[in-house]
DNA sequence: AGTATTTTTTGGGAAGAGCCACAACACGAC
DNA sequence: GTCGTGTTGTGGCTCTTCCCAAAAAATACT
């Protein structure tokens, strides 16, 4: 017997890692590679899919690029619309010429893209793989990646080495997401991720917060920062009644795309 | 009258932007989109894949995103049998438990593959993004990624912050990949890759050059080390006639799986 | 060993996507 | 207006992919 076969396992985490090389691979490739029919590689798909670890597609399988927690997967997919006005705006706010320093997340991954795509000249310093790897498409992008202990759930690199190197940079902004907001402040679930933002707060003049009003009103076990302490709260959609009071009072500026209907959606 | 028919740079700009934003998109949901025909959207791609924009799909297209560099993609695609076999040996030579560094390149990718599989307990410590990934899959495996600016087109780390950062651990082992080896060295195309590569040869105890043969015999623009610098080379297949004697002569330890055929191969 | 369970292969029909060549349409120049 | 160029739509055909169900093989269990 010349070629022993994959197991199933094996070929799921074969299929995963050729993913994270390329964005699609195809049913039909991933056969000849294995030496299995396409039936049996479709089926795989099947199951990486159900878990959410990618997303199907005629003919193969694409990356789930968020890099986003399993879970919280189905909201992202309803909330791509938002999440898109949201990023598209916040790159909006980036000066021509200007230094940023950018937080890792799925939301922060967004303002990337429309960052990257509007090819504004810009230098960029990250802890997200994802990030760098978005903005070093754009020729117009200088992108400094910070170091630290790699964390593959997030694509992001973390720790006190990652802060240690912040501090020697100074830049005009920060683009840092989080994952609650409320009168308590902006917090963060996973740990290790806090430190690194306060430490990109530091060093920037204006800071910008990028949270989507799902997120409004939850508090998270870390604190990221005071409401004294946002600069700018970059929002799909205004903030309502309770909160946007509380904020208006701690001096937050608050930014949404939202009043422009004028120009007809046109995607 | 309503809907204004979308030219075909807007429609090539939206294909893009929407690539941003999903890796992958079908052909018949951008047609419906657009409300143009398939056929239209087929030659809409065609045009940006031929300028290398997108990669093409049965079905649509997938972005280029991170990772899907075409020149490391391609060299991904070549000898793979050769790098596979060079790259499984290779793993085989890292001890559990112990730490090493991991060098940017196609063949320190596959390389990196084959140590995630096979689980060994290990810290790595590398500038390439992609390794950092792949070895991130690894739950065995504690990844360290070192700063510096970021170089799309091999999706890795270069410059003083790198070299100084790797100045700071010492390692049991280094795993470096190179474009060249002959008589005058080990050598490298890319500038910026050899500081980095003489900065992981001197923190580390052993050196292994992870070199196939179809390099054998070239010598590029800097150099990365002499033939008395190299501790041991691996490589898919023992060198040949007039290399392999200066090797020796140099105390190269030459390695290559060939002498094993025990091991039914596996893909 | 032998049986049970999971996994893979096989085959065939339906749906989708690709390709090609030619017709239809738009736009600008004259 | 006519012409020419470039772009888009149409129809016919082939190939690929999908999905389903049943047979075959591999693996796990006792």
């Amino acid at each position: 017997m010349t070629t022993r076969r994959y197991k199933k396992q094996e070929r799921h985490e074969q299929i995963l890692l050729e993913l994270k090389l390329k964005p699609h691979v195809r049913v039909a490739e991933l056969a000849k590679q294995f030496g299995v029919t396409t039936e049996t590689v479709r089926r795989d798909i099947e199951d990486l899919g159900r878990d959410g670890l990618l997303q199907r597609a005629h003919g193969g399988a694409s990356a789930r690029h968020a890099g986003a927690h399993h879970d919280l997967d189905a909201r992202r997919h309803q909330r791509v619309a938002e999440r898109e006005r949201l990023g598209r705006f916040a790159a909006s706010l980036v000066a021509e010429g200007s230094s940023i320093m950018v937080d890792a997340g799925a939301t922060t991954m967004e303002f990337a893209r429309f960052l990257a795509f509007a090819e504004t000249r810009v230098t960029v310093i990250t802890n997200s793989l994802q990030v760098a790897m978005i903005l070093g498409q754009s020729p117009a992008t200088d992108v400094r990646l910070a170091p630290g202990e790699y964390l593959p759930r997030e694509a992001a690199v973390v720790g006190t080495e990652t802060c240690e190197y912040l501090a020697n940079y100074n830049v005009d902004a920060c683009f840092i997401g989080a994952a609650g907001l409320s009168e308590v402040g902006v917090t963060e679930a996973i740990a290790g991720f806090g430190a690194v933002k306060r430490a990109m707060m530091r060093q920037s003049r204006a800071r910008h917060f990028l949270i989507d009003a799902s997120k409004f009103g939850q508090t998270h076990m870390t604190r990221v920062a005071s409401l004294d302490e946002i600069g700018s709260l970059v929002s799909d959609r205004h903030p309502t009644a309770p909160l946007s009071g509380v904020l208006r009072e701690r001096g937050v500026r608050m930014l949404s795309p939202d009043i422009q209907k004028s120009a007809p959606a046109r995607v």
